[in-house]
DNA sequence: TAATTTTGCTAACACGTGTCAGCATAGAAG
DNA sequence: CTTCTATGCTGACACGTGTTAGCAAAATTA
């Protein structure tokens, strides 16, 4: 490993032309006027020096790094987005790799952020980053949006001019609910995780009620209960749900982590899932297929979320601007057994 | 954004210095004499136009990138190493900040792997690589070793002189299996998981066969099941234990995702966990915690493992060879209740 | 006063690449 | 034969920084 690193003059002289053509040669300049004798030799002195341009140089000179940062901003909802990250990386990653950029994991804790940012964007480390977890509070994400720096939001902010990537949540819970309303349920009620904070919350709320006036039902109160992210803020939910009269035969929680604890105190209470009540959660965490019963619920394309992100922000570097940049990608509802059967 | 990029002389014309002087103060470069004030000068001016210098110009001249590469090269085992993948990233990212490194995510699967290292360590995108997921028969690995590529592998490869970072997976197994022993139970099974294509499972045996020959127990090969990484193979596994005449009263299982499917397998022929058979598995993945009951398992400190990788990649890029260059953290038996009370 | 050392700073080179302007040579056109 | 154009290649500059060698002025010593 101590053995002289290749230089494009090496490639150069071994192939007995100029640095110049070695550069036109391997970038596949266009209009550049190469005899295929010529191309063949440098391509093959290449080869065999196992010759790679030096990152460093051709950064400095391009004035592109070619690399994009991912950059984690999450807070309570970390073993959320924990659970995903390894598919959501692997989809930035995959994107990535298309238009030859690199992928800089970088969290930057909302505490000590102090600085973070300008060193990666004006130290010139990345080309653009990929924001995970944003929040509405973040002064620091704020001045970056409003100084046009090239960011793309995995999630979403309302009322902010900023390229986004996220799901389609008031289709999903349309997905979800209307499902339940195909078993033959009428009785249908929801658990909402932290919709304060988390704008995707009130979205999947929205979804929920336009289905169920669709289908003629009424949106009665007393069968919305809210969650914040953690599994006992579920169970506390579900004891309250529980308590309606008459009570509900199914109902649809928008985040699986909570369905978990709702689960535990439906058990709890004596009621068997799905013959007493119906369950569709929110997410599809890995955890939810080992559930008892498995859960049926909204898979959250992690990976696609991840391709897409990437692909945005890529494209928006190369500011090929008129790129519709609010991506909404669609879910998949996975049957498993909470649902229960049909009723009909 | 379009704003244009502050360099270094642009702080050495507000601070009415020379760039060298700049780069002196900025670097705190040892043994060059700078007045107190002129140095107050340049820090004001830096800070006042938020002066950050440009990584590619300054990886260029130095010659050291101060990136390490954490590359994924998983095959089956995908479902646990996504489980802890966040952690342990987090770990390198924190330790490798405190050297002022960053970190990319570069997975290079087993198939196209087609130059991707070469690219990497060769094209200079990288000063390290930490191996996640090495395995026995990867041919590429085993030349960048022999190259004496700097590397830290993040596990454990046999017959190969390589520094690494693993678990001490004999001490853990013996912790697991006492502490059984310590409850009562003297008919002990275990379930190993892939014990030919992964040293752990070897290592785990091992420990668990030592501490029950110290107190005393026989190992009896009717006690000891083999399954592969997946949830079914452990329901297949404990089937066959619990045919096993007389029964175990406990069984130790490598890993959390197999226990998993081996309590289904219980529960299903009728048997309860853990007044029946107690339980205790290895990993602590997220999920142990929510199963039915609550598993006992070896709480595996990905965070550390992280930690520990990128500090001792980074000492070896630095040339402090004299390291120990395999490191062998501690676990932790995490006690919930698939291990049940006390039998005395 | 003259010689020497110390202090505080700077000019100039190097890192390895991409790329613009230009230069021979060969062929075509006049 | 001369002039022009296309072909195939190269010399030289630029990117922004770290760093070595060195220089003037001030301080110290002789």
């Amino acid at each position: 490993m101590t053995r002289r690193r290749v230089h494009s003059w090496d490639v150069a002289n071994l192939a007995g032309v100029s640095r110049t053509t070695v550069s036109f040669v391997l970038n596949n300049v266009p209009g550049m006027r190469i005899s295929a004798d010529t191309r063949q030799r440098v391509l093959e002195a290449a080869k065999q020096l196992d010759y790679h341009p030096d990152a460093s140089a051709r950064r400095l000179v391009t004035g592109k790094t070619s690399i994009l940062g991912y950059v984690e901003r999450q807070s309570p909802e970390h073993a959320l987005s924990d659970a995903f990250l390894p598919q959501v990386l692997r989809g930035v990653h995959d994107s990535a790799a298309t238009y030859n950029f690199e992928v800089l994991f970088a969290p930057i804790p909302l505490e000590l952020s102090k600085g973070r940012f300008s060193r990666l964007l004006q130290g010139h480390h990345v080309d653009g980053i990929i924001l995970s977890g944003p929040r509405s509070d973040d002064q620091e994400v704020h001045q970056l949006i409003e100084a046009n720096a090239p960011i793309v939001l995995q999630g979403h902010l309302p009322n902010m001019q900023v390229a986004s990537v996220d799901v389609d949540n008031v289709k999903s819970a349309k997905m979800a609910t209307s499902h339940l309303i195909r078993k033959g349920h009428t009785r249908i009620g929801m658990i909402v995780h932290s919709p304060e904070a988390f704008t995707a919350g009130e979205a999947r709320l929205q979804g929920y009620q336009e289905t169920l006036e669709e289908h003629g039902l009424s949106v009665d109160p007393d069968l919305i209960a809210f969650a914040s992210f953690t599994s006992s803020s579920g169970e506390h939910a579900m004891r309250k749900l529980l308590k309606a009269i008459p009570r509900p035969t199914a109902v649809f929680i928008s985040s699986d982590t909570v369905a978990i604890g709702a689960m535990q105190a439906v058990q709890e209470l004596g009621y068997h899932i799905p013959q007493d009540l119906a369950i569709v959660g929110f997410d599809d965490i890995p955890m939810s297929v080992y559930l008892k019963p498995p859960l049926t619920t909204i898979h959250l394309p992690a990976y696609g979320i991840g391709w897409a992100a990437a692909d945005l922000l890529i494209h928006l570097i190369d500011k090929d601007d008129a790129l519709e940049t609010n991506v909404l990608l669609d879910t998949e509802l996975v049957v498993r057994e909470s649902c229960g059967a049909s009723r009909i």
